[in-house]
DNA sequence: TACCTTCGTGCAAATTATTTTCTTTGATCG
DNA sequence: CGATCAAAGAAAATAATTTGCACGAAGGTA
């Protein structure tokens, strides 16, 4: 739990006093970390013993401890608060797309539906086969990806970034399948067509999409991502690394729940790997 | 920059007693961001004078500017020396994953080889043609990612994950092409062959791979990605979340260094998705 | 060898920061 | 209109941190 997310849900409860202190932390939040508790009052307007009260209010043992969280959780949070990179140096792009990527994975990591995503693996784990539906190159990774993941647990999956063949296939499955849709915007229209047609069928789908979107309208579990997006069109979006590893959530998840099938499956692709190629079992399991 | 580089730095420097201070760094870092001065100087057997002096040395203003920084870092960075996660409950799988790929990110960042991507920048900003290669999943993955990044920027590329294709395509490059390689082991024994062929032709070749490896040996420029892989086979490597990064980076700057074509095809794809499909302009390029 | 310099170190004092305790203020409610 | 209570500051107490100074060891120089 980390200091923010704290700070999010006592927000209303506090008072005018600690509501300044709090500002000054969003705000101004370098300065937060570096003052002392001293000059931290002073800006908020407050004594410091209701500067160690706030602390221990959002359950720090004391003002330094309070610091240190405050650091911790700062280094990857609030960086997306600062505009864009300084400059387009190799060194200062690299900073700024490392960053960024961090900070989606935050984010990500903040707002999972733990609950969602429960569901969704039991599905998975439980379908006799998978299908695995994405369009328009980020989608489209996610989508091979899933089978990419998914194939070497032993599972059945296939993966179709074309919007034909999606119907085709959503009209071939059966209850006992699952439909995995990905689409970043939430609204991507043949995708909804899929899904409403699978549901008609008692298809189950599984939607990892924004809340709140006509995709997530038709899925039968959404596992939600909701991240900001940057608005520098050079820059490839840095939300696709939090849907990777979403996905690696998942898979990671399916794998525990069909362990033997997997540890089974994957020992056989291991060993086709090692016989065919240097005899090097170190390697990982495809490059 | 951050704490532990330095003290990597200056380590030889150091005298017995901050290195005393350094090992509990090192060595108990939990304790140290939560002690006060006094009980990291008793733990060391050191003074708390000479505990300030250490934090100076480091680059720091005072004591807790040195925590501040070191709580900073280590959120991120120390956490790859933890061993597995404490159970298979979503919760604690999703936040290994997290923290993993975080720190992926982070080594990546400590580690990338800016003269290498300038080097390759160039390179691919002034190809003719672009051919992009890699096999087994992972690398498979990042080849089309290629393409589908530098496509948008107007570039002629294309992505084979078929090693016989890799190898014609590669006798059909000139000079004037360029041809980018991803293996997260290095040891791709056709890559290599491509790249050998490449050679002759005199083909220039970027590879993206464990620097000291085959592949790496083979290609013209090497941009490396050495990173420690996890060994729980069951869960998806993070390192491809660091090529991942590592792309858009290449990309990114790549974009910079083309941007007037870029501009113009990016418009002309976007109006493309908002015209064909629900009007709203904020959709990401490509789904 | 004797002497000097430099560096690392700890001690104690001085300074500064933080917390605790006590008190005031002002709001709410019977 | 008092009683009660929460919020917040003042002052005091405590704790943490830094500074100044002195000592001693290591190494260099006459």
């Amino acid at each position: 739990m980390d200091i923010f997310a704290t700070l999010q849900e006592e927000k209303g409860r506090l008072s005018q006093s600690e509501n300044r202190i709090a500002d000054i932390l969003l705000n101004d939040f370098e300065f937060a970390v570096n003052a002392s508790i001293i000059e931290l009052a002073g800006k908020a307007d407050v004594s410091p013993p209701t500067v160690t009260r706030f602390c221990r209010r959002l359950g720090c043992d004391s003002f330094s401890d309070f610091k240190v969280q405050l650091a911790r959780t700062a280094y990857i949070g609030m960086r997306y608060l600062k505009p864009e990179p300084k400059s387009r140096e190799t060194g200062d792009v690299a900073q700024d797309i490392i960053t960024k990527a961090q900070n989606a994975l935050f984010l990500l990591h903040r707002s999972l539906d733990l609950a969602a995503i429960e569901q969704a693996v039991e599905r998975i784990a439980a379908a006799e086969m998978i299908y695995a539906f994405g369009s328009g190159g980020n989608s489209s990774m996610i989508a091979s990806e899933l089978q990419n993941r998914l194939f070497r647990y032993g599972l059945r999956v296939t993966a179709s970034s074309d919007h034909s063949m999606q119907l085709m296939m959503a009209a071939a499955a059966r209850p006992t399948d699952v439909l995995i849709g990905s689409s970043f915007s939430g609204r991507n229209a043949e995708l909804v067509r899929a899904f409403t047609l699978a549901r008609e069928l008692k298809v189950p789908t599984i939607a990892l999409t924004q809340s709140n979107s006509p995709v997530a309208a038709a899925a039968t579990i959404t596992v939600p991502v909701d991240l900001p997006e940057g608005n520098n069109i050079y820059r490839p979006t840095s939300t696709r690394i939090a849907y990777l590893a979403l996905l690696d959530i998942l898979s990671s998840l399916v794998a525990y729940r069909v362990q033997p099938q997997a540890t089974v499956t994957l020992r056989r692709i291991k060993q086709q790997l090692v016989t065919h190629r240097d005899g090097d079992d170190r390697q990982l399991l495809g490059d």
